[in-house]
This record gives C-alpha cells, structure tokens and sequence, in this order.
DNA sequence: TTAATAGTTAACCGTACGGTTAATTATCTT
DNA sequence: AAGATAATTAACCGTACGGTTAACTATTAA
C-alpha cells in the first residue's frame, strides 16, 4: 500500500484527471458533465476509472442523485501536497535567486563593505 | 510525449525521490551520499533510475567532479507545480471555511443584518 | 413492462514503472 | 599497469497504469 502524498502526486500526474478537477472548481458536475469534453479522445469507462484515482487520492467526492452520481471537488485534499513543498518555496522565490547570487559572491571573498 | 506538468508530478510520487530531494535541499551531495540512506532496501542502479527521473522533471541536476557526479536540487522546477496548485488554495484555506460557512448560511436565508 | 439514460464492472491489451543482477565505463590510487 | 571506487547501462521481471470493448446495474420515462 503506498502513502498518500505519493497517491495524491500520482493523481495529479495526469492531464486529464487535472482537466477534471479544473471543471470541478467551477462546481459539481456528474460523471457525463465531465466526460463530455473527452469523449472524442477517450471512453466514458477510462473517465471513470479516472474519477476513481481522484476519488483514491481523496481529490472528489462522489454522491448519488437519481441515476447521477454528482462529482465534487475535496480542495482540501491539496492541501497535503502544498505543505509538502512548502520548505521548497525559498528555493524558486526571487527573493532566494538574490540570496544565492549574494551567497556567491561572498564565497569569492568579493563582499562590498569589509 | 507527456506534457511537463505530469512528468513532475509523477516525479513527486514516489517517497524515494521526494526523500532525496528533501537531502538535496540540505545541500549537494553525490550519488552514493544520496543512495546510502537506502541501500539496505534498494541497490544502487535503483537509485541511479529515481535520479535520472528527477532529472527529466527538471528537479535536480548533474555535475562532474572526478568520478564523482555531484547532484543538486534545483528548486525552480517546483514552481510549476506550484502554481498550478495557486488557483486551488482558496478551497483548502481556512477562509475559504468560513466563506463556505457563510454561503450555507445566505443560501438558507438566515443572513446575519438584513 | 419496456426502453432509454447514467454509470460501473470485467476482461483484456500494450506500455511504463520500480526493482533486480551482471557487465561496463571512468577516474583515482598504488 | 593493476586495483579500487563511483556510477551507469543492459537485460530482465512482475505489477500497475491508461486505454479498449462488452456486459451489467440502477433509475427514469413511455
């Protein structure tokens, strides 16, 4: 069994299933709303078995309304992920380029004011 | 060919890997300094794989020196992902909490003032 | 009750993934 | 030149992944 974070990236390693999601930060939709825009590439099965590793990842909800099953978005779910590279973010931020390019210079011995 | 947005997230879902960049963050370290937290549960050509796959997201980056490959994180790769995860937020924040709360609220009329 | 709509499940297929062992390359040391 | 160290490459293996088609379940509508 793998950890979650790994579930969560692997779901998100996807562009279709990212397609998904984007959809559903609009709002609910059920699981044909959602195929739509794929159909002309893919099956109504590959949607959902898609919407399944979401669902794993703990990305959707699914409920039951007739013969709908309205899909959900769970954003908290991501919230995992984005602690996750938290620690990371000095290391792409601006801030951290000049930090960098200053650390370097020390290290030639070349710093301005003693 | 898979678009990049995949190939790093799917470089991230594997804990080997996000372990070795947890390790690159600290600082540069070679290959072995890097495998040698997991040689008792994979072999080296193992490591050198989950490399190579840090590698073509971006992630890390080799050097050489002698017949050592000093290996280093390279943050900015992260961005990407990050700021795919940016629109997301405000569905995991604890504003967005008290937003939803409050839209419950105004959907059953029970609107606090008026 | 029959037919239509919505969606899932099952069985299958090719390819990618994570690991292995064995062989190979490259550099330093003696 | 020979041996040790650092790392990669090659060949292989089992399993997971993303897709397919066909069959099935469940609900609504005629």
């Amino acid at each position: 069994m793998k950890d979650s974070l790994s579930i969560l990236f692997s779901a998100l390693a996807d562009p279709t299933r990212r397609a998904i999601l984007a959809r559903l930060a609009v709002g609910e939709a059920s699981v044909s709303d959602l195929a739509e825009p794929f159909l002309s590439s893919m099956s109504l099965p590959a949607v959902t078995k898609h919407l399944k590793v979401l669902e794993k990842a703990g990305l959707v909800t699914k409920s039951r309304e007739a013969q709908w099953r309205p899909c959900k978005l769970n954003g908290r779910a991501l919230q995992e992920a984005a602690e996750w590279m938290e620690p990371y973010r000095v290391h792409w931020e601006e801030s951290f380029d000049r930090l960098e390019a200053y650390l370097k210079i020390v290290q030639q011995g070349d710093v301005p004011h003693e």
